[in-house]
DNA sequence: TCGGTTCAGAGTATT
DNA sequence: TCTGAACCGA
């Protein structure tokens, strides 16, 4: 048996063999994180303190559950499917399958995604007759996720005004909705199943005695609600054991509350903290920078990291005139890392916002170097494919509406707005969903129609019944009329490929499951062994309703304390309830949920040598040998929303951190004195980040200018602007760029910034884009002139100071420079 | 039901 | 500038 405690340094082997109460660990960026997460299992199971099902460990992304899991199946020889390793929505929703009853869901509930909860709560405005101008649909799922997130239901949330309480109004409407319909949206999953413990105390109790370690990776991301879970299954004899960096949250945005490490830290009583400081990634030079910015922060629970790797190379700084000037700077950069060996896939570029990806892709696409762009429609996101899953949903819950609504006119079937529409107040009136309305409907050539649609899914139930699941896929994405519907389409060839990318998904997802490829789409696997089996009647007028009624929405509590000692008996000991949620469910129930819980690769090529691009959000959790961090201006980073405030200056700054701590030997920081945003150009003034990086660490490619001062002042001619060749000739002459660059042809940014040097010249004593001082607010750029005489008033970028408009017959301006 | 036009808005994002 | 959504006419 391999040793797995060798290589540990004092403070990972403190963390791994930690006794068994909770605790804290404070890890760094690149600290050694997931492998003292993983190894602490591993080595908790290998000296017989724990048995596998013993095991809880959450994570926030399918990415990282499979790493953990990956990476124990190698410290361990056994199967690590009987521990519970998940996201929170995952392993949220294997427990709600295995206890559906409890749980008042039926047992092949369907997950909403974001796209599909943002429709269902479009249609529940449009039915309540609302006003979706003062009632926005976006706020409103906001509203509803925000709520949810905290841990309230409807009546829970405060109201403070009429508009609110119509906001809990809908709230509580959009549940009934939901319930109705046998689905559940992303939040739902982690409150119901929060509900279902607190509620059913014997369901609660069984898994508190079993899970005698929890483990939770990014705490500092967790929102209120998941920190209120893990509370709930926290038993006296679990062991909590909470692995985050404060220095790195960066999703208060979504509800992330960093507090819940503070919280945690009193209320477990955690008499461990452990700060993992040892950073095997970064050179010294870098983490220099990463600990030199963070400690501006206040409230930190404190942390320095450190690095026996040596000093490496300072961090090179460049500004550039225009953002077209960076890219192509950039390349220049990445073309002799290149030459130098440097593999492309251990190049990253990172910047703020996804908007300023454009300017880069182009130069790089120009330039013939490969790269990746992360982010954007993800696999089980596309239209296409989201359409097949509809006709699977409805297969499998005819209950759908978002799925109805979404296939019944697709591909076309002479159904329109208004026949939908019939057909939805017939809905309403008897209280029932779409599906089975049509069966109400009297009338008309609509209703034929619509019998028509309902007949084609009742034959693909029929048909598949029998069939594997990839085989059902196929015969549902052939009989739908997709195929044939995007054949005829000149640009649905990549349409049809997805399709049949999503059999071979569903091929893919059943071996992953570990389940023989024979099994029926349509049966549940282990059907006996759950009390009821799934529903199977055959006509929509026939079908009961998918779920109770409304009014027992929420009761999930007394009436069913028989049931509670029922199933917690009935499977969770003898494996079938906490086995994998698959077995409780058909291979298309549990293939439905696992495309919307886990929205797949964004894209294909990642075999490839590419250079990598993304957000920095995105590089969270990644390194690379060099990272460029682009776009470092006032307004775009930190950005301009957040800068107002401490907290979200603070967040912006622990974004930075995250910047900087994903490069492990060279790091590139620049930014541009303009930049095309929004169809226009701004003129920005450097980022503050930059001053607050220790100026021994850093190495300016370009000369470094006054603070916060663009250095191209007041040369208003076109001359200024071909500065390129001039500026990075300098560089060099400088000791800087090792490969100066010699008056290169004129640059494809030229035409810009000759456009952007005429605007400069307006025959005013002041320009666009000249820098001036202000008694109060010091340095600025000038941003827009307007009016004229004594209404002459300027638009000045003051950095940190914001932009202000002053009156030129008021304010004292002068030039600088 | 479709295709075109018009208009507003534009940050980061997992499940 | 670019995108997505809403709207209108055929």
């Amino acid at each position: 048996m391999p040793d797995l405690l060798a290589n540990l340094n004092d403070r990972q082997l403190a963390a791994v063999t930690l006794p068994p109460q909770h605790a804290l660990i404070l890890a760094g960026a690149g600290s050694g994180k997931t492998r003292v997460l993983t190894t602490r299992i591993a080595w908790l199971i290998q000296t017989g303190q724990l048995s596998p099902a013993g095991v809880l460990a959450v994570t926030f992304t399918n990415k990282a559950a499979r790493e953990m899991t990956a990476r124990l199946s190698a410290m361990l020889p056994i199967n690590p499917r009987g521990m519970w390793i998940g996201t929170f929505h995952g392993l949220c929703n294997r427990l709600l399958r295995a206890h559906h009853r409890d749980a008042a869901l039926p047992q092949s509930f369907q997950i909403l995604d974001s796209a599909d909860q943002l429709a269902a709560i479009k249609r529940l405005l449009k039915a309540s007759n609302v006003d979706d101008e003062k009632y926005p649909p976006r706020n409103l799922q906001h509203f509803i996720n925000g709520s949810k997130e905290a841990g309230l239901r409807a009546k829970d949330v405060d109201v403070t005004d009429d508009y609110s309480r119509r906001f809990a109004e809908l709230y509580a409407a959009y549940d009934v909705q939901c319930q109705r319909e046998g689905v559940v949206d992303f939040a739902e999953l982690l409150l119901r199943s929060y509900e279902l413990l607190e509620r059913h105390t014997l369901l609660r109790d069984h898994y508190r005695a079993r899970f005698a370690h929890i483990l939770i990776d990014e705490f500092q991301d967790t929102n209120v609600l998941q920190y209120k879970w893990i509370k709930q299954l926290a038993g006296p004899a679990s062991s909590v054991l909470a692995v985050g960096d404060d220095d790195q949250s960066i999703y208060a945005f979504r509800g992330a509350n960093v507090g819940n490490m503070a919280a945690f830290e009193r209320e477990f009583r955690v008499s461990n903290l452990i700060k993992l400081e040892q950073n095997y990634r970064s050179h010294a030079h870098i983490l220099e920078c990463a600990n030199q910015l963070i400690r501006r922060n206040g409230s930190r629970l404190g942390k320095e990291l450190w690095t026996d790797a040596g000093a490496g190379e300072p961090v090179r700084v460049f500004e550039a005139v225009s953002d077209g000037q960076e890219a192509q700077w950039l390349i220049e950069e990445a073309r002799s890392l290149i030459a130098e060996g440097w593999m492309r896939n251990d190049m990253a570029i990172l910047y703020r916002s996804n908007a300023q990806s454009r300017v880069l892709e182009h130069a790089l696409f120009s330039a013939g170097i490969p790269y990746r762009v992360y982010g954007g429609l993800r696999f089980f996101e596309r239209a296409e494919v989201k359409h097949a899953l509809a006709y699977l949903r409805l297969m499998e819950n005819p209950a759908d509406d978002t799925a109805f609504l979404r296939v019944v006119n697709f591909p076309a079937r002479g159904i329109g707005a208004r026949s939908v529409e019939q057909l939805q107040d017939a809905a309403r009136a008897a209280d029932s969903s779409l599906y089975a309305a049509t069966a109400v409907l009297k009338t008309g050539a609509a209703s034929g129609k619509m019998l028509g649609f309902v007949g084609l899914i009742e034959r693909l139930r029929t048909e598949t019944r029998s069939m594997t699941l990839p085989e059902a896929v196929e015969h549902v994405v052939e009989r739908s009329g997709l195929i044939m519907h995007y054949q005829t389409d000149k640009e649905g060839q990549d349409r049809i490929e997805n399709l049949r990318e999503l059999v071979n998904a569903a091929a893919g997802f059943l071996s992953e499951q570990g389940v023989g490829q024979d099994v029926p789409a349509n049966l549940g696997v282990a059907s006996n062994a759950v009390p009821e089996a799934p529903a199977t009647t055959e006509t929509p007028s026939a079908r009961p309703p998918m779920v109770a009624a409304p009014e027992s929405l929420f009761d999930l509590s007394s009436a069913n304390a028989g049931s509670q000692t029922a199933s917690v008996g009935d499977g969770v000991d003898d494996g079938v309830v906490d086995g994998n949620a698959f077995i409780q469910t058909t291979p298309l129930a549990s293939f439905l949920a696992h495309a919307s819980l886990e929205s797949g690769d964004n894209q294909a090529g990642e075999g490839t040598d590419a250079m990598q691009l993304m957000t920095v959000h995105a590089a969270k959790g990644l390194e690379f040998d060099a990272v460029f961090i682009t776009g470092l201006e006032e307004g775009l980073f930190p950005h301009e929303n957040s800068a107002q405030e401490v907290a979200g200056l603070e967040e912006e700054r622990r974004l930075m951190y995250v910047a900087i701590t994903r490069a492990r030997k060279r790091l590139y920081l620049s930014f541009s004195q303009t930049r095309m945003l929004h169809g226009q150009t701004r003129y920005n003034v450097r980022s503050r980040f930059l001053e607050e990086l220790p100026e021994d660490n850093l190495k300016w490619l370009t000369p470094k200018a006054g603070a916060l001062r663009p250095s191209w002042g007041g040369h208003g001619g076109q001359g200024g602007y071909g500065a390129y060749g001039e500026r990075a000739s300098g560089s060099a002459g400088q000791g800087g760029s090792r490969h100066a660059l010699e008056a290169p042809p004129p640059p494809p940014w030229a035409a810009n910034d000759a456009r952007v040097a005429a605007r400069f010249d307006r025959g005013l004593a002041w320009r666009i884009g000249q820098t001036v001082a202000h008694a109060k607010f010091g340095e600025g750029v000038i941003l827009g002139i307007e009016g004229s005489g004594s209404d002459a008033r300027v638009q000045v970028n003051f950095g940190r100071q914001g932009v202000k408009w002053l009156a030129l017959s008021v304010a004292r301006l002068e030039a600088v420079n």
